[in-house]
RNA sequence: CGGGGAGUAGUUCAGAUGGCUAGAACGCUGCGUUUGGGACGCAGAGGCCGCAGGUUCAAGUCCUGUCUCCCCGACCA
């Protein structure tokens, strides 16, 4: 490619809009442009490095045995009204209607499109296991569009969906899936963690999320010292420790408390620890329960835990109105001693308590009045829970199940793998194949996501410098970007080169104009982030050939017309 | 959805208390001189000041509405 032909222009200046690297540098380079919030064109530049990563996706989902194939974009609604899906929110349905009034869900992932294409079939057991792929444009209406190709509304993912006969055989496929993942990150040049996580509202037992460590992600995480677990903090679990499990339980006493309303006034008026205190936080779900989480004070509520114990889809806080009117309590001073009898009678009430009550005794906190505050609370004695549960978020520092100390990690979730089990063969009809016994039985199934977009963003959030971007090999536009300075003969001995890579199967861009400064073009070069870069000038055929540098390094050298082309392939095939 | 900020040339930005023909840099076009780390000179093109209404002799500037973009939060009583 020449690059005064390449569509898309290298800028000097860049709007202060943008904050981070990845999605600096992909701007300013001439990757991608901005159509909308959260909506981006992807450059012919942006476009090779696209092709090139779902090059490397594809070969390696092949040689898992998987097998690519595409569903149509638009998914008829009643899809998803068999799957409950249309109104669980969390994941707002972008629709269209066509010219006769047929509903359309605009795909933003496909498990009800595969289930559908799949049970149209009369399958055998013989048929099992299969993995079915694809690529195509996801549609996410995210509340809010970030950080360049990090988190957007329209972008390109891999998504695969798994079919088979039992729990046993799909594990396989899964362990598979983890390693395939491993090894394309990992040929892009990306080190991933497996981190255990929520599978939100793609549903199932279980999932895992690839991570790129970053400071910049978006997903925190914790693994423990050696290693052996890695959670999501939505998540992770820990161990807890006694308090004062052994002091007698003292007489339960209601005293005023003149304080503010948070945690630490009550510390502050009442000179004891916070992990003393009881926490309780009023939500109020989807099915208009009522539902109050109370834990320790030092603890957090855990809002994906707590609406896992309790089963509902959205949990939201209550208004200080509700408490007052219907709950007969006080913001501030809340407390689940007595609530259940005092309450308005036409509320639907759920105490749950976090396992930390369990590890003190005489705890403090609220009366339920303005300005009071019990003292020597006990669990059991003197409130009961409807449900019992973990519905605290873990810190750094605190220990795992296992004993070894958990470290927080932040990083930018690149790919997923989400075991479903029967979620969807039996919500939706006929998702059965014909065993070896002749019944009947649901289809056992997992599904597989990557974000191509965002793969590429976290690439260059990892690797660059100040100067630009670095690529890996693998995933490059070009190989080789060759630079031509000065006079007639370095032009023509450019030019003879430029043939021969392509020739030869490398793939070069030549920086051939010549009103531009070297300064320019160097600097081009270097923000393009192309892992090869190659100097014909006068200077370089002076000193007997072309100058040779890799773009992550600082020593060029030069090599002579007969040895170019080895030491291009040299760094080329060390991708391949 | 809440809070904050911003929309002026292709891009990044400046245009105080309303006032003459709306500016700079970069980029772009032409000519010439340059060519190893974002060169220089000369000449040029380029603007419905986001959109709609209003106040005023006069609006990029003030008021109202609206759209768009960016940042923070989505949180514990």
């Amino acid at each position: 490619m020449k690059y005064s032909k390449l569509f898309g222009k290298t800028s000097k200046t860049i709007s202060k809009d943008a904050t981070m690297v990845s999605h600096k540098l992909l701007l300013q380079a001439g990757y991608i442009a901005e159509s909308v919030a959260g909506r981006y064109f992807i450059l012919p530049l942006g476009m090779r490095v696209q092709d090139k990563i779902m090059e490397i996706i594809e070969e390696e989902m092949d040689r898992a045995g998987a097998q690519k194939m595409i569903s149509p974009i638009l998914h008829p609604l009643e899809l998803w009204k068999e799957t409950n899906r249309t109104n669980t929110t969390g994941f707002e349905l972008m629709k269209v209607k066509d010219r006769r009034g047929a509903e359309f869900a605009l795909g933003g992932t496909a498990e009800e499109m595969f289930v559908d294409v799949f049970r149209k079939y009369n399958m055998s057991y013989k048929d099992l296991p299969c993995n079915i792929y694809q690529f195509s444009t996801k549609f996410r209406d995210e509340m809010r569009a970030r950080g360049g190709l990090l988190r957007v509304r329209e972008f390109v993912m891999k998504d695969a969906y798994s079919f088979d006969r039992d729990e046993e055989s799909f594990k396989l496929e899964y362990q598979k899936m983890a390693e395939t993942y491993t090894r394309i990150f990992e040929r892009m040049g990306l080190k991933t963690t497996m981190v255990l996580a929520d599978n939100g509202y793609i549903g199932g037992e279980y999932c895992h999320e690839f991570v790129v460590d970053s400071e910049i992600g978006e997903s925190t995480y914790f693994v423990t010292e050696d290693g052996s677990y890695a959670a999501h903090e939505e998540v992770a679990e820990f161990a807890l420790e006694d308090i004062n499990v052994d002091e007698e339980m003292k007489p339960l006493q209601v005293i005023d408390a003149v304080r503010g309303t948070t945690m630490e006034d009550g510390v502050k008026l009442h000179g004891l620890p916070m992990h003393m205190q009881i926490k309780d936080v009023m939500y109020k779900d989807d099915k208009g329960r009522y539902i109050l989480a109370v834990l320790r004070g030092d603890l957090d509520v855990n809002e994906v835990k707590l609406s896992h114990l309790t089963g509902s889809i959205t949990l939201e806080h209550a208004s200080e109105e509700d408490i007052r009117t219907l709950l007969k309590s006080e913001p501030g001073f809340i407390s689940p001693v007595g609530m259940k009898e005092n309450m308005d009678s036409s509320v639907e009430l759920l105490i749950v308590a976090d396992r930390s009550l369990r590890t003190i005794k005489n705890a403090y906190g609220g009366a339920n009045a303005l300005n009071k505050d019990s003292l020597n609370v006990n669990i059991d004695r003197d409130y009961k829970a409807d449900l019992e549960g973990d519905i605290a978020f873990a810190r750094e520092g605190f220990k795992s199940i296992s004993g070894s100390k958990l470290i927080a990690r932040k990083g930018i979730e690149v790919g997923n793998i989400f075991q479903l089990g029967y979620h969807y063969s039996n919500l939706m009809k006929n998702a059965e194949f014909v065993d070896v016994d002749g019944k009947k039985k649901k289809y056992y199934m997992g599904c597989y996501g990557i974000g191509i977009g965002r793969t590429m963003a976290a690439v260059v959030e990892i690797m660059s410098d100040e100067k630009g971007i670095v690529w890996p090999i693998g995933i490059s536009p070009y190989h080789v970007h060759l630079i031509t300075l000065g006079s007639q003969d370095a032009v023509s001995k450019s030019d003879a080169l430029y043939n021969n890579l392509i020739e030869n199967g490398v793939e070069v861009l030549w920086d051939e104009r010549e009103d531009v400064s070297a300064g320019a073009k160097f600097a081009d070069a270097d923000l393009i982030g192309i892992p090869i870069r190659i100097v014909v000038s006068d200077r370089s055929l002076e000193k007997g050939g072309y100058e040779f540098k890799e773009r992550n390094s600082d020593t060029a050298e030069i090599v002579n017309e007969g040895d170019i082309l080895g030491k291009v392939m040299g760094v080329v095939n060390k991708s391949l």
